[in-house]
DNA sequence: AGATGCGGGTATC
DNA sequence: GATACCCGCATCT
């Protein structure tokens, strides 16, 4: 039995090396460049050794690595000497810059089965991870002790076949289940990939809480091998299904023959007005006319190729010629016809207009692959399992239990920004200036991308892989319970924008997006002060079900590797902390443990220097729509149509897309004032997403883009116009 | 058939 | 307003 095992250890797996929360890159001259600048670097060999080369004249130090924090929504993105290495298995909070040289960059891919999550953002691309496949009854394999653990096909129809199917092993009576990801704060892990100036950022958000799955190699093997196998069985029945009625249809012309004999009349089953008896009664009487019987074989054998489904032998030694309309349509030819007929069977094999006549789709050799399809809607949910120490326990519960203990060994922590011990992590806290960490009640200081790692939490995560199943017990909604009510992760999340989910708004990027700070341009806090301003990291809960609102702030050392969380078990839903609680997870302590949010980018103030926001004349003149315009703001280099920009056309206002239904409506109007006081583009961007998303930026981006000058004379031309046009209309009419 | 990306739309908070 | 997710479509392999 041809499937795919893995040995999956939790104690090891997430701690491969650098792989985890990699961020360490290395850097040029300047630690950031904007996204609107030149491509940080070309290929990764000759210029990237020019790049450091420059980096080695201007400073020092210039060859001294340093760690850069970036996050996929900046505005400003480091600038790499040299490109990241692909990797296949990225686990944990990590950010890779790839080359554009990379083809798994460039197809985005991963070893984790990774499906397209709409974030309405085009020119962030994002991903959450699907999980794992694994064998209901968990068998390992007799021989190796491996476990089952296939790779979830991407698409959900796929999806849905491959739930409830036999397990692999043979020996195994068990069937296949999605394991969900529930990685990123109980949501799935999610990876940002986006495209800038000639280089490919990657970003990861969450540890998988799952075993890794097969290879896509793999994966594609195996559907290839099950595939032909099919196609061997199908060939086999398909065989079978025609010797059958190869041999019906025989016993059924004999008898018809008796019938024309006697009988006169013609009597046809045919539709009225549309007999086709005429072009079948060839076939018909081929059967009892031995001298024509070779070309009607050959017909015959030709109509294979009309039914791909078949599989029927294609040679006429393997499948002698029979007569399947006798099958599929009860026709009776009179004697004059088979006259006719006789004469046009005369033709030679080769010359002959082979049709394919013959339609077996109700033939048993089309039945549908039940086996594919009898496991809709089938979930990994409330289903006993006879397991080690949780017998008589739905598995989900079972699972999440152990994979929070687990976790509770994991650290969900960042490590390459919070782990404590590395020279760069504490520059990097120093210039934060974080010390600590605190966890109120009532809310903290909302700080720029205070929340980036932690989703909202306004649902429970999908157990059923994004296939619509529920999540009994777990949901808030109709729940009097507080045991399972979902918090957010801060208490300060509402008042973050987390960019990379959110269309353009998403681009504003760095302090515009700031919320302590309004996006008013001239009550922006000057760079400096930005990065010096004292932060407060934010921490929530690793694991959901979130807690209620803990009574006492929590200080957390940004030492503290893993801090366990304080909230007592009687906060977590009853079903969650089972009779048999995972090992090592002391009973008075939550089986989750704090987690210290990531939070801005300390350098992004410092680097967003004011000529990055200027905007070539180019710019301000560019037909694009308006939220190409911001995108140039972001990027003036105009990148050469990708994924991610594909939209090389004029604004058409005419547009179907740009139609004014809606909420688009606002977003979709051309900028036709797209600067500031100081010639900076406002950004002038819209959510692209049909739904209650923010749309009002442009009303605010045009109304902030006019100084009180301008709006005089804007309003002096529009009072002109108008009344000139009244004088007109006047005049005309009289 | 499935992978992949895009995007409209909904549910929920 | 923000987020996760569903679903259909298009394109490509
Ligand atoms: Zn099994
Ligand atoms: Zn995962």
């Amino acid at each position: 039995m041809c499937f795919f095992y893995s040995s999956f250890d939790f104690s090891t797996d997430h701690f491969e090396g650098d792989l985890y929360g990699s961020v360490k890159m290395t850097l040029t001259d300047n630690s950031k460049y904007p996204v609107s600048s030149q491509p940080p670097l070309g290929p990764v060999g000759s210029q990237a050794n020019a790049a450091v080369s420059v980096a080695a004249g201007t400073h020092a130090n210039a060859n001294k690595e340093a760690v850069h924090h970036w996050d996929i929504n900046d505005s400003m993105l480091p600038m790499v000497s040299r490109f990241d290495a692909f990797q296949e298995w990225p686990n944990g909070h990590c950010r890779f810059v790839y080359s554009v040289e990379l083809d798994e960059a460039r197809r985005h891919a991963s070893g984790w089965a990774m499906r397209n999550t709409n974030n309405h953002n085009v020119h962030i691309l994002k991903k959450s991870c699907l999980g794992v496949l694994v064998c209901s009854l968990d068998c390992s394999a007799p021989d190796t002790g491996d476990k089952v653990h296939l790779r979830p096909a991407i698409c959900d129809k796929a999806r849905r076949k491959q739930i409830g199917k036999p397990c692999p092993n043979s020996k195994c009576a068990g069937h296949l289940e999605l394991l969900s990801c529930r990685g990123h704060c109980g949501y799935p892990v999610t990876h940002f990939w986006r495209h800038v100036s000639g280089a490919i950022y990657f970003q990861a958000k969450g540890v998988h809480d799952h075993p890794r799955p097969e290879v896509k190699a793999s994966a594609e093997a195996r559907r290839q091998h099950q595939n032909s196998k099919q196609q061997k069985r199908l060939q086999a029945r398909a065989y079978q299904s025609k010797r059958r009625g190869r041999q019906l249809s025989a016993e059924r012309t004999a008898k018809r023959q008796r019938v024309s004999q006697t009988s006169s009349a013609v009597l046809c089953s045919c539709p009225p007005f549309e007999c086709t008896c005429s072009q079948r009664a060839n076939s018909a009487s081929s059967v009892t006319s031995g001298q024509f019987q070779s070309w009607v074989e050959a017909a015959t054998d030709n109509s294979d190729s009309y039914m791909p489904n078949s599989y029927m032998p294609a040679t006429s030694e393997s499948m002698p010629a029979y007569n399947q309309n006798t099958v599929m349509n009860e026709c009776r030819v009179s004697p004059s016809m088979k006259t006719e007929m006789s004469d046009s069977k005369q033709l030679p094999v080769g010359s002959y207009p082979i049709q394919p006549r013959f339609k077996v789709t109700h033939s048993p050799i089309r039945t549908p692959l039940t086996s594919l399809s009898r496991s809709v809607g089938h979930t990994n949910l409330n289903r006993n399992f006879d397991l080690d120490y949780s017998d008589k326990i739905p598995v989900e519960e079972w699972t999440i239990t152990k994979r929070r203990s687990q976790c509770e060994f994991e650290s969900h922590f960042d490590r390459s920004v919070y782990s404590p011990g590395k020279q760069q992590d504490s520059m990097f806290y120093r210039n934060r200036q974080v010390t600590y960490s605190t966890i109120y009640s009532g809310g903290l200081p909302s700080l720029p991308y205070d929340s980036y790692n932690t989703p909202q939490q306004h649902r429970p995560p999908s157990d059923g892989f994004n296939l619509g199943t529920s999540w009994p017990g777990r949901h808030p909604r109709g729940s009097p319970s507080m045991e399972y009510s979902w918090e957010h992760c801060s208490s300060t999340s509402s008042s973050s924008k987390p960019m990379e989910n959110r269309d353009l708004t998403g681009r504003q990027g760095g302090y515009r997006d700031s919320s302590s700070w309004s996006s008013d341009h001239e009550s922006r806090p000057s760079p400096i002060a930005a990065a010096t301003r004292t932060t407060l990291g934010d921490v929530c809960c690793s694991f959901p079900p979130k807690h209620t609102p803990l009574r006492e702030p929590i200080k957390m050392d940004i030492h503290d590797d893993v801090k366990p969380c304080p909230a007592v078990l009687d906060n977590y839903p009853s079903k969650t902390r089972l009779s048999n609680p995972p090992d090592r997870v002391p009973s008075s302590v939550s089986p989750c443990f704090l987690e210290l949010k990531s939070s801005t980018n300390v350098l992004k103030g410092v680097s967003d220097s004011e000529t990055n926001l200027n905007m070539t004349d180019s710019d301000r003149h560019d037909s694009r729509k308006s939220d190409y315009h911001w995108l140039r703001f972001q990027e003036p280099i105009t990148p050469t149509p990708t994924s991610f920009d594909r939209d090389p056309f004029p604004f058409d206002p005419m547009h179907t897309n740009n139609s004014t239904k809606g909420p688009r409506a606002e977003m979709q109007i051309p900028c036709m004032q797209n600067c500031d006081y100081d010639a900076n583009l406002i950004p002038v961007y819209g959510d692209q997403a049909g739904s209650s998303t923010t749309n009002g930026y442009l009303s605010v981006a045009i109304c902030s883009s006019l100084s009180p000058a301008s709006l005089f004379s804007l309003s002096l031309s529009l009072y002109l116009s108008l009344f000139i046009s009244i004088y007109l209309s006047i005049y005309l009419s009289i």
